[in-house]
RNA sequence: GCGCCCGUAACUCAGCUGGAUAGAGUACCUUCCUCCUAAGAAGGGAGUCGGACGUUCGAAUCGCCUCGGGCGCGCCA
């Protein structure tokens, strides 16, 4: 049992022992802030002094006569009645050699059985993905990566919506520009896509089939087909670069099949009314402010219906929970479909919506607009070329997902030393270099001998790294662990530079010290990969 | 007009299930490499936590109001 449980079982025991009952829960163990206030704090008796109807300092007076002090070097009260604990070294060491025994488990939360699908990206396949996708991308990834740790069942997919006109559109484009490469005149369509990725595919397809599409009645049908596979494949290239993967990619066009659709319709029947000759679908009843539309007066879908239908098919699927990664202009959806679910019986918790912000991409004090459109968009491969995938990475895991964020492309570009992921990263490598150099010295996995400020700290702080891992994933929050991680730097460069490590003349204190180092390389490296980072051993 | 997100140091942002002196990075000013990686460390200046009222032992944190910025509110996707 680590430090911080035996110490909130030791004062729910005092309160027991004081005639009051108060739950694991209602006791919050804190690492103190100031040295001077012990190792670790808590506000359990001004939390609860109204059930001993004592003012705050008298309930912590009369629960430190209550408690055991094992593993505990000295208990104050302070201030308005925090009770500070100050531990015995030996009682904080032991989290050493946990650590090298678990190794790239440590931190990991037991199995929970539940199942979540994560469904992110998304990106429809009618050009690169662009600078825009790659927050979703790294925080939707982030997300699978810290509750699959965490002890959930993740299936990482992405939805495809190949149905729509938009496929319609890029076909068009893509004869347009083929066309042009064979010399015949032609012209992109107006609501098509102009980017340079269409005449590279223009030009696969020219290289596969050469000419013979001129002399096709209608070679649309292909081009969809066709364009919309190497849309897809260069998609799978640009996430794998970005060290994304999916389990499922799920066609909009397979989900329609088979009359789901209209299944779907008449499942829905007692929730829909006629408005002049459209179907709407009373979301009202649930949680929607408004109802909406389903099927248009000319017969059309909208875009909603296939997508309760998606989100049906999901959950029948047998998830426990269904995770969309949208972007915030879609948060007007969340209640709608949420609604739609009800519908089923499922409860809204069923469906969280997890929605980034915009990213503004800032170069030379101006803010760059990405336009799939028009062509000019930064494409988020560039930009990993430009950037790197560790700095993108990091940097897109920094920011609570809720949070707007202005992304400095010129110190993104110029001064990548600058950026906070070389930080963690130096301090991994640092580790690792004093490894190397000690490797002939036995780790003393008990940490026998580490006693000073900056090794304690260190001690206590590995051994949060759970409780840490399980908060991000309950919030997803990958922005938690990359707090974490930052904090887990400076905490090594400061024993770094307070604690020479090995030391030919003193290897009982190399020993226990080289058995910290292990320790503290292994959490940098395993809370790193849980947000996509490399942790280097050289740098 | 209605709804969602945001407003904390010069800049970019943490901290928000209420707790001790509000933090980090960047930028600025001092120090520290005969010694395991100076992509580092130690210290300094920098704040009416947008504003007002309320809830209570205690509010950046909770509630209401208000101001400012962004985004939604289609028989578009």
């Amino acid at each position: 049992m680590d430090v911080i449980e035996s110490l909130k079982l030791n004062i729910q025991k005092a309160f027991s022992a004081l005639g009051v009952e108060v739950s694991l829960n209602d006791i919050v163990i804190e690492h103190s802030k100031d040295a001077a206030h012990g190792d670790y704090a808590t506000n359990a008796a001004m939390k609860n002094c109204r059930l001993l109807k004592m003012p705050p300092v008298a309930v912590a007076n009369a629960l430190i006569e209550k408690l055991d002090r094992n593993g505990i070097e000295k208990i104050e009260i302070a201030g308005p009645g925090f009770i500070n604990f100050f531990m015995k070294n030996d009682s904080l060491q032991p989290i050493v050699k946990k650590i090298i025994n678990e190794g790239e488990s440590f931190g990991k939360g037991e199995k929970k059985n539940f199942k979540v699908n994560v469904e992110f990206v998304s990106a429809n396949p009618t050009g690169d993905l662009h600078v825009g996708h790659a927050r979703g991308a790294a925080i939707g990834d982030s997300i699978c990566r810290i509750m699959e740790f965490a002890g959930y069942d993740i299936t990482r997919e992405y939805y495809i919506n190949d149905a729509g006109n938009q496929i319609d559109h890029l076909a068009e484009s893509i004869l347009a520009r083929y066309k042009e490469l064979l010399g015949i005149p032609a012209e992109v369509p107006e609501d098509g896509y102009h980017g340079q990725d269409i005449i590279y595919v223009a030009q696969k397809i020219i290289d596969e089939v050469g000419d013979s599409l001129l002399n096709q009645d209608n070679p649309i049908p292909f081009l969809k087909e066709r364009g919309m596979e190497l849309e897809l494949d260069k998609i799978r290239e640009d996430l794998k670069t970005f060290r994304v993967h999916f389990d499922v990619f799920s066609s909009e066009l397979k989900v329609r099949s088979n009359g789901a659709v209209e299944k779907e319709l008449e499942f829905l029947k007692d929730h829909i009314y006629e408005e002049d000759t459209a179907k709407v679908l009373r979301t009202t009843d649930f949680l929607d402010d408004k109802d909406r539309v389903i099927v248009k007066s000319n017969g059309d879908y909208t875009y909603f219906m296939p997508d309760i239908v998606y989100h049906v098919n999901k959950m029948s699927r047998g998830f426990d929970q269904l995770v969309d990664v949208l972007g915030a202009d879609h948060h007007g959806y969340i209640n709608r479909m949420k609604s739609a679910l009800m519908m089923h019986g499922y409860k809204a918790e069923a469906l969280e919506i997890e929605l980034i912000q915009m990213v503004r991409f800032i170069k030379d004090g101006v803010e760059m607009k990405a336009s799939k459109r028009t062509g000019d968009s930064i494409t988020l491969r560039e930009i990993c070329e430009d950037v790197g995938v560790d700095a993108m990475r990091y940097f897109f895991a920094m920011r609570a997902a809720s949070a707007h964020m202005d992304f400095d492309m010129n110190l993104a570009l110029e001064q990548s030393s600058n950026n906070p992921v070389y930080y963690a990263q130096y301090a991994h490598a640092r580790l690792c270099s004093i490894l190397e150099q000690g490797k002939d010295i036995a780790l003393d996995k008990e940490a026998s001998k580490l006693e000073k400020p900056s090794e304690m700290a260190l001690l206590k702080f590995l051994a949060n790294f759970p409780n840490v891992v399980n908060d991000a994933a309950k919030e997803r929050a990958p922005y938690k662990i990359t707090n974490y991680i930052h904090e887990l730097a400076g905490l090594i460069h400061e024993f770094y530079t307070e604690c020479r490590v090995i030391d030919r003349d003193n290897i009982d204190v190399s020993s226990s010290r080289l058995a910290l180092c292990k320790a503290s390389e292994q959490v940098m490296k395993n809370a790193l990969n849980l947000i996509g980072v490399n942790a280097p051993e050289h740098m």
